[in-house]
DNA sequence: CTTCCACCGGAAGTACCGGTAA
DNA sequence: TTACCGGTACTTCCGGTGGAAG
């Protein structure tokens, strides 16, 4: 019988219960814990802009900076949350949206995805932005609250489209009698505000803070707060949690990677079967992460990229690094094999730049004088063997 | 100092897809 | 149904360029 199957591997599970996690969910870097620790500063600067708007008022525009793992996004997530509690406990109107432009990247769908914090439904496609947008604020004066608008990675998102959509959302408090808007952007690249519109730069920067990194030691208390409640007693010795925050000072103090580190190390020692978590486990982990990402990135790619990325392991065997023209001879025999096509040497290059965004191979753009200019292509060698394996056609 | 290679990378355009609105 | 809209993938065309060879 199916289902006696079904019951014996429920049964199973819920019988071999952890001996590692208490509750991993703490690990899970969308968490958001009770308190956020070293992060004191930032919580109040920001709380204190925003607060006003419990009085009814427009709070000022809000720029925070900080490099990937500082924080960021969980104290403006914290805030913003706990500033809607406090609103609506105090019958003011008060509500916040959040988008990360970078997973959420077009005019149009950030746009959509504020509105729909209004409890609007926005088509995925189909209408024009200058609609979309019209909307937004024909539903913000019908509501006539204060709207917080958190915009993750702003940097990225302009760097893509402009900033013809943060001109509009900066201005948009003009066009509104009752309702009012303030945004927090949050961008990890400090430069990205001088190719601005100073139009926008003076307004969305009205105030500015910035999340200093995180050094070993904070780490260390951020991975010991949570490690003692997602661990059993006596699993996690502070050595551990030491190594781990050490591992990710390095790493221009990113807390997510630690925290990852300390998940995955984790699940590792409980796969192993062992009771407590070793600096083996982490060391494992960490191997396991980067394969992990890597493996991912490379089976998801589309059929030409893949094509592309097997020229360049073939050619990396051959003689270790490559140029973009050598690759494209290699991608094209490759191509015709497969029946297949081949798209212009434009294109090639275009997805040779994308693999190096991705981080599976180095591409640098070099002069080599009489030789030409073009881009000197290698992978990782560590990473060369996880590619391959990767690569299926 | 000038030349000139082997590309780079911007601009503009085409084709197609999945979706809405009327 | 037709008329749009936005996004993606790709092509064609082409001006631009860092620096070793001459």
């Amino acid at each position: 019988m199916a289902s006696d199957i079904i019951d014996e591997i429920i049964e199973s599970r819920l019988k071999k219960k952890s001996r590692i996690f208490m509750n991993k969910e703490i690990l899970h870097p969308d968490y958001i814990p009770e308190t956020l620790p070293h992060r004191e500063k930032e919580i109040r600067k920001l709380a204190e802009i925003l607060v006003v708007a419990l009085k009814g008022e427009r709070p000022s525009n809000v720029l925070i900076y900080g490099l990937t793992g500082t924080g960021k996004t969980a104290v403006a997530k914290y805030v913003s949350r706990r500033l809607a509690e406090k609103a609506s406990a105090l019958n003011t109107r008060l509500l916040h949206a959040y988008v990360n432009t970078r997973k959420v990247d077009t005019t149009y769908r950030v746009i959509a995805s504020i509105a729909s914090s209004l409890g609007l439904r926005i088509p995925s496609t189909g209408i024009a932005i200058s609609e979309v947008y019209r909307r937004y604020t024909r539903a913000l004066e019908n509501w006539g609250g204060l709207h917080i608008v958190v915009l993750d990675e702003i940097d990225y998102y302009v760097r893509r489209e402009g900033d013809d959509l943060l001109y509009k959302l900066v201005r948009i408090n003009e066009e509104l009698e009752k309702a009012r808007v303030a945004i927090v952007g949050i961008t990890n690249d400090i430069n990205f505000v001088e190719n601005l519109d100073p139009r926008v730069r003076s307004s969305l920067g009205e105030e500015e803070i910035v999340f200093p990194p995180y050094d070993a030691e904070q780490l260390y208390d951020i991975l010991k707060q949570r490690a003692d409640k997602a661990f059993y007693p006596g699993v996690v010795s502070s050595k551990i949690i030491s190594y781990c925050a050490a591992l990710a000072a390095r790493e221009h103090g990113d807390a997510r990677r630690a925290l990852d580190l300390l998940r995955v190390a984790g699940e590792i020692a409980e796969r192993e079967g062992s009771s407590i978590v070793t600096i083996k486990h982490v060391k494992k982990a960490q191997i396991e992460l980067e394969e992990g990402r890597v493996f991912q990135a490379v089976s998801t790619l589309p059929l030409h990229p893949k094509l592309v990325l097997k020229a360049i392991v073939e050619l990396m065997k051959e003689k270790g690094t490559s140029t973009t023209g050598e690759v494209y001879n290699k991608y094209f025999k490759i191509a015709l094999e497969y029946g297949i096509e081949p798209l212009t040497q434009r294109r090639i290059s275009e997805i040779i730049t994308q693999l190096d965004m991705i981080g599976l191979i180095n591409a640098v753009v070099v002069s080599r004088g009489r030789h030409g200019k073009t881009k000197l292509i290698k992978i990782n060698s560590g990473l060369l063997d996880v590619i391959e394996g990767a690569i299926k056609l």
